[in-house]
DNA sequence: ATTCTTACATACGCGGCGTATGTCAATAGG
DNA sequence: CCTATTGACATACGCCGCGTATGTAAGAAT
């Protein structure tokens, strides 16, 4: 019980912490925030920051686990509100180029993560949307609605084409009007993989 | 001629400074690439540096243009080589694909340019290579080959697709074989812009 | 021939990161 | 209940890297 009160403490600290650079990243981006200050934001100094995350990146990474924690129960939602599973992996892509949009995603998730800690699909936790899409795109094929591509690859085509898409309607002057055409794009794109009706 | 003497000392800097840029950046990526290392590397100071580019970003920008301009020449090369519009247009974004896949390419133009310098669509010189995929699609569009979408979206989402298969690739154990995967399945994804054969 | 400008080099200061060290409270053991 | 030990942070230090301000020499302008 006083066990647990420690526990709880160092949990606070860490969320204090992961808090806090989420706002600093998505505000300044990763390169600009410094430790001090973001630290100090969160009633701490570096100290804790090293002891818990192990430094800088440490602490991105953790701050990503988290978003992309988010961003799958996101995803998840979206799926399962539509009638069948097509329509699903629809409504999950459009989804993810929604909060792709986010400026807090966009910065952290999308641009500096990368840039920072390498390629996403070797992050420790695997980028659990990623794997959604992936398993969604797997259901389908078993099903034979779409042709039996290779699931992971158009995985991560799709979701490329997303991310890419969002940073363009993002900096657009129009973005709702822009992502429209984007959403009509992607649908296009995305039916390529569907079996040929004639088939 | 005296003063071409001059303008030819200057340009011989300014290649001279891109060129080890490119190297550092490469190597290190843009972070963790010391200005006073790739500048004496070129025999040259910060100074030079600063009065031709105006700073770090200056120079990731330049090194950025010169990397475009030279994607460019590859992807009309293979463009070229092929017996209609549509297979040009395939030909072209494996071509960007395989170019993503070079370690230069990926870390300079894929990783550290839009996360220092935000999104590609807003450079100064309007990332060549972008435009060239538009132009190509909307060739497509205009002939009738392809469905009436909107050809920046489209190439948006394309090039976002090879960009994020190629990070995969790069990291992936058997590189070409992935590659192979992911062709094919773009080669699905991107016929979902083609005009269906009953219409 | 002189002034002025260009194209760099040199010098300086500040901020930020990592690490080494210190401190205090909380648990564990007798 | 008292002490030893570990854990969770804070403090202190040094180095590196960036930007800027200043210096300088060679070419251009008049």
């Amino acid at each position: 019980m006083a066990a647990k009160r420690r526990a709880q403490m160092v949990e606070e600290t860490r969320a204090k912490l992961i808090q806090a650079a989420r706002r600093a990243f998505a505000a300044k981006g990763y390169a600009a925030s410094s430790m001090d200050d973001l630290t100090a934001e969160a009633g701490l100094t570096r100290g804790a920051l090293y002891h818990n995350f192990g430094g800088k990146k440490g602490l991105l990474q953790a701050v990503i686990d988290q978003m992309d924690a988010e961003m799958l129960v996101r995803m998840r939602a979206a799926r399962e509100k539509a009638d069948n599973a097509w329509l699903g992996f629809m409504e999950e892509s459009i989804a993810y180029m929604e909060m792709a949009l986010e400026p807090e995603i966009q910065r952290i998730m999308l641009l500096d993560g990368p840039a920072v800690l390498g390629d996403p699909s070797q992050w420790p936790n695997q980028n659990a949307c990623l794997r959604t899409t992936m398993e969604t795109l797997q259901g389908l094929i078993d099903e034979g609605t779409v042709r039996p591509v290779d699931a992971e690859a158009a995985a991560r085509l799709l979701n490329g084409a997303a991310l890419n898409a969002a940073l363009w309607i993002a900096a657009a002057d129009e973005p709702r009007a822009v992502f429209e055409k984007v959403v009509e794009a992607f649908r296009s794109l995305a039916e390529g993989l569907l079996r040929s009706e004639s088939g």
